[in-house]
DNA sequence: TTTTCAACTGAACAGATGTTCAGTTAGATG
DNA sequence: CATCTAACTGAACATCTGTTCAGTTGAAAA
C-alpha cells in the first residue's frame, strides 16, 4: 500500500530521525536494530534505506546536525559584550537549549564510541568548537580582570561537565522549575570563576 | 587442553572480568559479543558460563562491585572532621580513586541503559549512596557556616558531574600532572560553595 | 485514460547472536 | 597406579543482524 495520500518522503524522513533519536537514547545504538526502528516508524526495514545509506550514517548525521545547531544557536545568543554577560548567556543558553532536546544531547554524548574513526574525528571537532566558545569567554574574563582561575582549558571542561551532567537526571527530578535550576547553576559557575 | 598447569578458575575468572571491563568500556555492552570476550580471554565462548550465569549478570556484577568499593573506600578516606577538610578529602579521593579505574568508571556511567530494571534499581541505589556522602558534607558545611549555596542537592549533582566529566578526557590530555589537576578542581569546588 | 515513478514490501543473503550441553582433557587426589 | 573432577571444547540451537533488490502499489502527470 505505497503512497496512500500524497508523497510520503517528507513525512517518513523526519519520522525516521525522531524514532531513531528516541530509541537510541533509550537503548543505545548497538542495541537498536533497523527492524525495531522500522517498526517504530511503521514501515519495513528495507524502506529505511531510502533515508540513510546505512545505520552508521544515521547516527553520524543526527549527531552532526545536533552539534552544528548548538553552535549556530549559541553564536546567535551570544551578546558579545563583557565576559560576565557572555558567561551568563552561555549558562542560560546551554541549559535552555539542551533541556527540550534531551534525547539528542544524550545520543551525542553517549554514542561517540559507536562512530567510525573518521566520523568520530568530525564530531570531536564540533564538540571542541563549542567548548572553545566557552574557553574564549573565560579567557576574555581573565583579560578584563573579571575572572580568575588556575587553568582556563580545564575550567572549561569542568563547567561543561557540570552543565551536561544536569541532563542525565533532570527528567526524573521535577522538584524545581527551570528558572530556579538555572539560577543555582549560574551561582555556582559565577562563584567558581570569580576573582 | 583443559587445565594445563594447576587450577585455572582463579586465573581465568579475573581475566574474564578484566577483559569484559576493557572491551565494554571501549565498544559498549551491546557491541561486545560473548565470543569476542572469550577470544580476548583465550577460551571458547562456552567456558565463560563457568564464571557468569549470563551476559547481563557480568555487567551488573562489575558495576555493583565497582560502586561498593568506591563507597567503602571513601568511607575509609573520610576524615570525618570539619566540612572544609571533608570536602577537600572528597575531591581528592574522587579524582585519585577514579583515575586508575577509568574503564570501570566509564562502564558504571555509560551502561546504565543496558541493565535490567531490577539491576538498574540496585545500581541507582549505590550511586545515590555515594552522592549522599557529598551532600551530607555540603549540608554540614552550611550548618557550620563554612559553605553557602542555593540548593545542596543540585550542587551535589553539579560537583559530581564536574568531577566525573574529568574522566572522559583525562586519558588524552597528558598535559598536566595529577596534582595540578587536583588543585585546579579543588579551587573551583572550594570557590563554588564558598560563602 | 494511460503512463510514470516515488515509496514501499517481502523475501532473501551470509553471518552473528546468547546460551546449552555432551564429551574431552589433564592436573590433583587416594 | 587408577580415579576423580574442575575446566574447557566444539558443535548445535533458534533467532537476530544489516543490507540488497526485484517486484508492487497508487497518486500524480500527460
Amino acid at each position: 500500500m505505497a503512497r496512500k495520500q500524497g508523497s510520503h518522503s517528507d513525512i517518513t524522513g523526519p519520522k525516521v530521525r525522531e524514532a531513531a533519536l528516541r530509541l537510541i537514547a533509550r537503548h543505545g545504538y548497538a542495541a537498536v536494530s533497523m527492524r525495531q526502528l522500522a517498526a517504530e516508524v511503521g514501515v519495513q526495514a528495507g524502506a529505511l534505506y531510502n533515508y540513510t545509506p546505512d545505520k552508521q550514517a544515521l547516527l553520524f548525521d543526527m549527531m552532526r546536525d545536533h552539534l552544528v545547531d548548538v553552535i549556530e544557536s549559541f553564536d546567535r545568543a551570544d551578546p558579545k559584550t563583557d565576559a560576565q554577560s557572555r558567561l551568563r548567556a552561555f549558562v542560560s543558553f546551554h541549559i535552555r537549549y539542551h533541556l527540550p532536546r534531551a534525547d539528542a544531547v544524550f545520543v551525542a554524548y553517549m554514542e561517540l564510541r559507536n562512530l567510525s574513526p573518521e566520523n568520530f574525528a568530525a564530531i570531536e571537532k564540533l564538540r571542541r568548537a563549542y567548548e572553545d566558545r566557552l574557553e574564549a569567554i573565560l579567557r576574555q574574563g581573565e583579560a578584563e580582570g573579571a575572572f580568575a582561575m588556575k587553568d582556563a582549558r580545564i575550567t572549561t571542561r569542568a563547567i561543561i561537565g557540570m552543565l551536561t551532567g544536569f541532563f542525565t537526571w533532570y527528567r526524573q527530578e521535577g522538584r524545581l522549575p527551570l528558572e530556579e535550576v538555572e539560577a543555582i547553576y549560574w551561582d555556582l559557575v559565577c562563584k567558581a570563576v570569580a576573582r
